[in-house]
DNA sequence: CATTCATGTTGACAGTGTTAATATTCGTGC
DNA sequence: GCACGAATATTAACACTGTCAACATGAATG
């Protein structure tokens, strides 16, 4: 009924090194998405053209249709290497925090953190991009991948005592937390009047949320 | 160094009632609005153009630029007129609402619950649409009006006493956790593999929050 | 009635996503 | 070595979009 098809299939290099230059082009696809994210965080998700990546990787219009379905799986696959990017930020925090409350503190604003360094990466991960990454399998399972430390180190703050139905929201709710902070910041909607734009009032909502979710356990 | 400008300027109707067919088209402007955010409703924000809309509202293509300077302005136009809209549910939750901890869920599944009933509006209030709402400072109040609700319960929910740090942090906390939880499940990121599909997740998540925030005012 | 100015229309331009038809190369079997 | 099929890139074209300039229309007011 359509066409097409995107019929690649293998990669893996031509058992050679690494001559970079193998078939027509050399390997785009690859060379595509870095051109995508490099123009992604130039213009913003919704002025990134196929036309334009293409350009950009010295090719003409058509060629990207060999390797993508279309726009919208170029950007899919654009979301889901920042999907992998932000699992690997969360776990390297995860190991490189200490324990209890600072652990917790320290994976969220290692969250944000990422949201702020790459803020168009990160708007069309979420909200910008595909109504529904459903629809793209390997993105939804990158995102999930990537909330997994967040839920591990909750789970571990909590204590096993916690009932699991308990860890789950807690879990649910750290994501909330972190998620909605960092993308009210991105919007530009905590507007500080004042200086003190340095993650101040995210650090004070993490704490928060925190120490009050430590006490619970200790107070049943 | 543009041009245009969108002279338009009084409105409030030709002091006769409501004839509602005034100057050609009647009041194109809020019939272009209304046609916009049933299109979005209909098909997301992205596939929103400008000439759909006008040909919505039975108009030719570029009647509609002598009331917006152009598409980013329209989708702006809805995105306020959707702040709008979620302040009055907002204010409207937290009267109708009881007291103590119950107020505040309340008013957090009422969030939530505004964003399911709109997705694709929400979408474009919050992420999608302008990269930045700053460049509409009528958008940037319109989401400033909708937070105060949630700002003032949480801080009525703290009391008095509560240091005014921490109601900030507090209500920037809760903000930020309903938002995202929202987000969260527009984008399908909560599967629900099982039924539960009536926001126990959301409702746990917030009752935490809330009861553990109580906790804290409490036991310092 | 004539003028004026806000409003609506037509036509055009550059740019986009997408496809079909065509040309080029790579890997491989003979 | 060389022909062949598959993978890859190019060109040309279509429908669509946002935007603008030039023109047409009509309402209100002198």
């Amino acid at each position: 009924m359509n066409a097409k098809k995107t019929r690649n299939g293998n990669r893996t290099a031509t058992r050679k090194a690494a001559p970079a230059r193998a078939y027509h082009h050399g390997d785009l696809r690859s060379a595509l998405v870095s051109a995508a994210a490099a123009l992604l965080e130039r213009d913003g998700a919704e002025a990134l053209s196929f036309r334009a990546v293409a350009r950009a990787a010295n090719v003409s219009q058509a060629a990207p249709y060999n390797h993508f379905a279309g726009r919208e799986e170029l950007l899919a696959t654009v979301a889901e290497q920042g999907f992998r990017a932000l699992e690997a930020a969360q776990i390297a925090a995860a190991e490189r925090a200490g324990t209890g409350v600072s652990r917790v503190i320290s994976l969220g604003m290692d969250y944000i953190a990422f949201a702020i360094a790459h803020p168009q990466l990160y708007r069309l991960m979420f909200g910008v991009g595909v109504a529904n990454w459903c629809a793209y399998p390997a993105v939804a399972e990158a995102k999930h991948r990537a909330f997994e430390p967040t839920r591990a180190v909750l789970a571990d703050y909590l204590g096993a005592a916690t009932p699991s139905a308990t860890r789950e929201a807690a879990a649910h709710a750290g994501w909330g937390l972190v998620h909605g902070l960092a993308m009210l910041r991105l919007d530009g909607s905590v507007a500080d009047r004042a200086g003190s734009d340095d993650l101040e009032r995210e650090a004070a909502a993490i704490e928060l949320f925190a120490a009050s979710l430590g006490r619970m356990g200790s107070a049943p």
